[in-house]
DNA sequence: CTGTTAGCGCCTTCAC
DNA sequence: GTGAAGGCGCTAACAG
């Protein structure tokens, strides 16, 4: 009949746990939903109803049931709840990385669109994920957030091909060729190829490149932009002129270093990503080597910091990845069919002014 | 005796819930304890055991159960876990807003931490939680996580003085004088006078003040320096020369247009925060007015940014407050007391290329 | 309109 | 060393 309730009521607590001398009878709990019931003399289920705003509910229990739960400081229990019914209203974003300026970007686009869709917003990250990547690994987080507390996902370069899911999954900017879910993908080949014709036009020949991650397939069709457009020019491709990075600016600084020391150096740089472009800048400096008059430099990706930098570069729209890749997961939850599983980004060559005719 | 189970299995669903139709009977679910356990032909109590690594298991049993496991690709459900144990080993960080360089600077700091301390982070965020702040919403947001899914929270610029929580939780940058649990503190009044103080030395006499938001604490204490400086140094204060701004560029920008329009316009500006100063660097601009030469510029925070507009600034040190932030909660949740339960980051002045004698 | 009942997936006694 | 039973807080079906 009555319901009995063996936990002490605490308040305020801010200390540790103090388990250990009473743990079983009297353990810290929060407001449940029992104590709203009590307090209002009702049963749980009619406070479940005037929680999730059903309209069964006379006007007058549900003040009452309300004005409780303020009172109480009533909140439900996300777990308990994503128990019950598959509904959270939140959406997780497994980010291999959020100190980064490709992820922090994403983010801001995932946010903008979290906003638009009053949707909550829960951020998953193990710190250092990049580190020890794995298909296994990602599977693990997407079922940590999707089999409990998220209406669904959205994964950044991952490298899985696809997911194992209760509920939806989007892939924004996969690490391989043809992920078999949803995603959204960047256009980095044209991107590239804008980037190599941009130096050609301006009379540029002798090009040096500074690779990215070799994990990564964003890489690799970066590089093989390259290779192709002077390919197709006509220019031979020189192995001296092709230095292995990894996305970071310090990387970047050795692999400038080469570069510019060579006995004929290079008259412009592709790198790979911003990052590694201010590790240029950075180099040039040391050397003397004024950009853009002795050397023309583009990045790729187009982050915040290349507007203060004058970096010609080409605009990835990471920000609109996430925007995206979330309008999409939105649909998915919603049960809707997408019109494009797989959802494009254009780039953009924004030119500013580390580069000019030879 | 046999545990029936109603629902069909599905692998690499993508698409959304197909419910309606079979609503009752099947429904979509991951792989549970249950579905482990048969296929390992043992009880679920004792998968139980092997996940968490108990010793009271035969290796033998491990082996296979950890095998199964391996297999199925079975990850238990953070909402069920957390439900009956208050250890998930996940910490949550509650942000006001995750699209805004304060912000991701705390990121960061509890991140580097996060890494450490070999815990997960779940960041949660609506999205807007500055637009419509409030205790009781701040609340909600560590209730959310706290008596759910994490084993304690930071909050970052919180407006309440105290929260009611099942687990530890840790206010970093507080939006109020005297937070009542523990809170890493930045101390704005020392910073924003060493900032003026500077000025002061370099000659300057006729300063310029572009306020903050003044529902936050850190604007209010800035302005109160800038007051004090010039009064200890026998500067009169002029209202003309103090402009309410809100920390945010665009705002700054008029402020600055005002300031500069002056019959007697300053010959420096104390900015309360970077992002305003470079509203500031924007409009000289426009006006001709060269930065350092005709005017002295410094900030406050010292984001990324302001090393690349090489902006004299007040370091905040925001990266580390995220971080002892975090360690402060580790403590806490390992039960231990603290030695500072308010604990305080010191700023330092960080002079750069925009500030110079008059 | 409201209460009762039955689990969601998991962990924790308590038996054996 | 292992299994059975109970319950965490909640929602959804079914009665009334």
């Amino acid at each position: 009949m009555c319901i009995i309730r063996y936990y002490g009521n605490v308040t305020g607590n801010i200390a540790g746990n103090n388990t250990g001398i009473y743990q079983m009878a009297i353990r810290k709990r929060s407001v449940t939903i029992i104590d709203v019931a009590e307090a209002a003399g009702v049963s749980v289920s009619t406070v479940s109803r005037v929680l999730n705003n059903k309209d069964d509910v006379s006007v007058e229990t549900f003040q009452r049931v309300s004005q409780v739960i303020d009172e109480l400081g009533y909140s439900s229990s996300l777990a308990a709840r994503s128990m019950r019914s598959r509904k959270t209203n939140v959406i997780g974003l497994v980010m291999p990385d959020v100190d980064d300026p490709f992820s922090v970007e994403v983010i801001r686009g995932v946010n903008r669109a979290i906003v638009e869709l009053k949707y909550d917003l829960l951020i998953y990250t193990n710190g250092d994920i990049p580190k020890n990547i794995s298909a296994s690994r990602e599977q693990h987080y997407v079922t940590l957030l999707n089999s409990s507390i998220t209406d669904g996902v959205i994964i950044v370069t991952p490298v899985s091909r696809r997911f194992t899911s209760v509920s939806p999954v989007v892939s924004v900017d996969p690490n391989i060729d043809n992920p078999k879910g949803p995603a959204v993908i960047a256009t980095n080949l044209k991107g590239a190829t804008d980037a190599m014709e941009h130096l050609l036009a301006l009379g540029h020949k002798r090009i040096g490149y500074i690779g990215g991650r070799t994990d990564l397939l964003s890489a690799h069709l970066r590089l093989d932009a390259y290779k192709r457009v002077l390919d197709q020019t006509g220019i031979p491709v020189e192995q001296e002129l092709i230095m292995s990075g990894d996305f970071k600016t310090e990387t970047a600084m050795k692999c400038a270093y080469q570069l510019l020391s060579l006995d004929d150096p290079p008259t412009a740089i592709f790198a790979s990503n911003d990052q590694s472009a201010i590790g240029v800048i950075a180099v040039a400096e040391t050397f003397g080597i004024r950009i853009p008059e002795d050397l023309s430099l583009v990045g790729f990706d187009n982050i915040p910091e290349a507007a203060y930098l004058d970096l010609t570069t080409i605009d990835q729209n990471i920000n609109e990845m996430g925007y995206v890749g979330t309008k999409m997961l939105f649909n998915l939850i919603q049960g809707k069919t997408l019109d494009q599983v797989l959802q494009k980004i254009e780039t953009n060559l924004i030119i500013r002014g580390t580069t000019r005719p030879i």
